[in-house]
RNA sequence: CGCGGGGUGGAGCAGUGGUAGCUCGUCGGGCUCAUAACCCGAAGGUCGGCGGUUCGAAUCCGUCCCCCGCAACCA
């Protein structure tokens, strides 16, 4: 019986081009998947976009096009800039492919069959200039920002509404026998707030557009949102036709979302899958956001976000992966700056790791010819010592990575790191050579080729291009694939003295090349 | 008292009862294999304020001040 993990992203909201902060929530997802591959579980991982947006209609009708060849384009540069950051996703769903509009429809059928559709009347300030209804709070002293000129108007639109409130009893249970459904645990209390509030129905359905999935029962109505939105993530596992993939790949292991949808996702989503009569997910994970230096969200609307290409120009796609991870803590806020993404990257990257990498080839070559002997069982307490420190780290990382505190994970390989420094300095075998002592020197660089190449795995999640880079420089041959899959296993890849026979060592070069200039974005 | 989060050395953070740690920066020293990298040491904090519990609190309780997010149909 294999495992199996099936993981999605949140679905984008549409854009011309994904910004960092998307990009941030898409690698931390990856690097999870990439995870669980490593470990040997069949892995399925699912992103895309969200596309049935009202500005995306508006924004095609002003340019006099129809809305699916304003998109068409967007989705290509997001897929494109995915692939450039190593999004090892196995499909990139657009909620505007033919299959999504079945499933979605399905669930409104569920959801209708199952008595928790009824017809009422949403109401609220409608901008004649954007055609759609703005919450007071988008709403800037009682006039739509966009339209200042216009007054607004308060209509009345009939429409369908899901009966969220029946599911009010069931979610309480759900979190009083499964509170980590919702983690971390802070956004879970959020979530349980709003429980304790009380639940209202939310409407299901818009007329008045044609850009959406067909209402139905009601093909004046368009699907509103929700039931469109959070269906990809069941599209995406065969829903409702292919029962095969459903069987394999339903209920997902995880979804990763930004802190700000908790609610849909937490409260919404879990009584939409009630209603439909199908099991839930296993959990929910929010993660922060990175904040400017003022405490600003970055996003694209003001403006200080930094762009996805121009950082991987300057740090590589693995510098600036392993940098956001590492600088935000994966499930609450942080405050990040370009240059303590400059500070960070040579620090840790460049100096810490890719330093010791490059040291111990170089001094392999230029001692033995490249040709390492086996690591011996520690008969000394300093060799033991980095055999135990190794121990450790993939203690501490498989404890991290389980909680998807990714920034944890990346921490224990950076101790790991400073341990191997140290025994370097300590050991010296630079002046071992100069003594004649080979066969002292062979085990010295053996230990510290070792703590290499289990350094290399433990980054290959994050760092997958650095990671391989590290392991070839060893002399070790890709154990599994360039999306980390088809391997042994992790548990013996990090197993120390794993390495087997001793190392042939290749050519030093460096692979985290430091950054000298701090030139402001 | 709407809900949630947070206020720790220059900066960013960790730390939920027992001598206050980490990274960066600064200063001094060492090494020379290496990407001017690596290693060691030092300076620097009355842990937002006040009160309480305790042999002992950054850590528990109370209260006050400040910052951020959310407050429902926008992912």
């Amino acid at each position: 019986m294999s495992d199996r993990f099936y993981l999605t992203t949140a679905i984008f909201y549409p854009s011309e081009r994904p910004a960092l902060h998307s990009v941030f929530e898409a690698v931390g997802a990856d690097a999870i998947a990439r995870y669980h591959r490593l470990l040997g579980h069949d892995t399925r991982f699912l992103t895309g976009m969200d596309e049935h947006s009202a500005n995306v209609e508006r924004d095609a009708r002003e340019l006099g096009i129809e809305p699916r060849q304003l998109i068409d384009p967007w989705a290509e540069t997001w897929q494109a800039t995915f692939k450039r950051f190593d999004i090892s996703a196995d499909r990139f769903i657009r909620t505007t492919d033919a299959d999504h509009a079945t499933a979605s429809a399905e669930m409104v059928r569920r959801a209708q069959a199952a008595g928790d559709v009824y017809e009422g009347v949403y109401s609220g300030w409608y901008c004649t200039g954007c055609n759609e209804f703005k919450t007071d709070q988008q709403l800037v002293d009682g006039r739509c920002p966009d339209h200042p000129t216009l007054e607004p108007q308060w209509l009345e639109e009939h429409n369908y509404f899901f009966r969220l409130s029946a599911y009010q009893e069931r979610l309480e249970r759900l979190y009083a026998e499964n509170p980590s459904f919702c983690e971390p645990e802070h956004f879970r209390n959020e979530v349980l707030g709003w429980l304790r509030e009380g639940l209202r129905d939310f409407s299901i359905s818009r007329s008045g557009t044609n850009w959406g999935i067909p209402f139905p029962g009601d093909e004046k109505h368009r699907i509103y949102v929700w039931f469109d939105a959070l269906t990809n993530y069941l599209t995406g596992a065969g829903f409702p036709d292919d029962a095969e993939a459903m069987d394999r790949w339903w209920p997902a292991d995880l979804h990763v979302i930004g802190k700000n949808i908790t609610r849909f996702h937490c409260l919404y989503w879990p009584a939409m899958l009630m209603s439909a009569g199908l099991p839930l997910p296993k959990q929910v994970f929010a993660h922060g956001f990175m904040l400017d230096r003022s405490g600003q969200r970055m996003s694209k609307t003001t403006g200080n976000t930094e762009d996805p290409d121009e950082v991987a120009d300057t740090f590589g796609v693995d510098g600036i992966r392993y940098v956001v991870l590492r600088e935000v803590p994966f499930d609450r806020d942080a405050d990040v700056t370009y240059d303590g993404f400059v500070r960070r990257y040579n620090a840790d990257l460049a100096n810490d790791l890719g330093n010791l990498v490059n040291r111990t080839v170089s001094m392999s070559r230029r001692y033995l010819d490249g040709s390492l002997p086996p690591v011996r069982d520690a008969t000394l307490a300093a060799d033991e010592e980095v055999r135990a420190a190794a121990v450790r780290t993939v203690e501490t990382y498989h404890a991290a990575m389980g909680r998807y505190h990714l920034d944890e994970a990346l921490t224990a390989i950076m101790d790991l790191a400073g341990t191997a420094n140290g025994y370097a300095e300590g050991q010296a075998p630079w002046s071992l050579n100069k003594a004649g002592e080979t066969d002292r020197v062979g085990q010295v660089l053996a230990v510290m080729a070792e703590a290499c190449r289990i350094l290399g795995h433990l980054l290959a999640p994050v760092a997958p291009t650095g990671a391989r880079a590290i392991l070839e420089q060893l002399g070790v041959p890709p154990p599994y694939d360039d999306r980390g899959a088809g391997g042994p296993g992790l548990d013996h890849l990090l197993a120390w003295g794993s390495g087997g026979a001793g190392l042939r060592t290749g050519t030093a070069s460096p692979i985290f090349p430091r950054i000298e200039a701090e030139v402001p974005a």
